[in-house]
DNA sequence: TTGAAATGCGTGAAGACTCACGTATATAGA
DNA sequence: TCTATATACGTGAGTCTTCACGCATTTCAA
């Protein structure tokens, strides 16, 4: 039960860092860097707010912020001010962003291929997934509860 | 295919999150340190070198220096000098640790009777960490191909 | 035996992330 | 309208990790 999640860990580690290797070499961006534009990408407009991407990278606000000053100042990312509402910063993947991106898809689409085949039924890994990320979001109120 | 590899690794930061938290509140240890001492605790008479550690746990030996420098300061571990060898300096758990593992092995054992079921084969994801951690070991040489 | 290469370790510097906090803006209720 | 709360963001401090080195020790080959 224990050695099943522990090598889950494991294997996500390795495949991690066999992602990370390739795409800071040819395009230099780090995975996690990647996956913030993908995320980006993946929202309308392919603009988004601090708030929106850390939520959908599983990061903190204050992390993303960081996370997206070298890709700005590389040109990867532009960020507007939120016309309806002042305090949105919001970050739009610019044109060089697109090109980047399709990129390092590409690099991606390799290591994946090239990883050992690994027979796990997509469905019953989105459950899982679904079963970890859903309970964290309704974790306020019982914290709350708890504090009071 | 990409998409089952990305949740793969998200699913992974979940779960090392859900297993940091009570650790580190209940017994004041990381997940990482945990998996330190498990690591130690298995090797015979709970006694490893740096290097022997690191290759165990996934880390570099400079991280198990570090990582193990404020476990020796709470008692869970004792390094003593090889006797054979003098560069080594060989980690090992002392009663407290052992006590200490217990303790979160309860912890993480319960915290992953919590997670949802997840029906994936042992065998087959024991099969994949051995496909991804092989060609490591073997990969010194291509490398230095590659230099030479 | 002796010089060169390999091994084990520890440290300084740098990167990435979180937490805690403060600021600016928006919104809701008295 | 005015005041309290909530939201979005950014920064400083602390932690953890890797990389690049350098030192001490061992091993191997001539």
């Amino acid at each position: 039960m224990n050695a099943l999640v522990f090598t889950l860990l494991d294997i996500a580690g390795l495949i991690e860092k066999r992602l990370d290797r390739p795409l800071a070499g040819a395009r230099g961006v780090s995975f996690r860097e990647y996956r913030l534009l993908k995320s980006l990408s993946e929202f309308p407009g392919s603009r988004a707010m601090r708030v929106e991407l850390a939520q959908s990278v599983g990061l903190t606000p204050s992390a993303v912020t960081r996370a997206l000053k070298p890709l700005e100042k590389l040109g990867y990312v532009v960020t507007e001010k939120g016309e309806r509402d002042a305090r949105q910063s919001l970050a739009r993947l610019t044109q060089a962003g697109e090109v980047l991106l399709a990129d390092a898809d590409a690099i991606v689409a390799d290591v994946v291929a090239g990883l050992p085949a690994m027979s796990i039924s997509e469905g019953q890994l989105a459950e899982l997934h679904r079963g970890l990320a859903g309970p964290a979001a309704s974790r306020t109120v019982p914290l709350r509860a708890a504090i009071v």
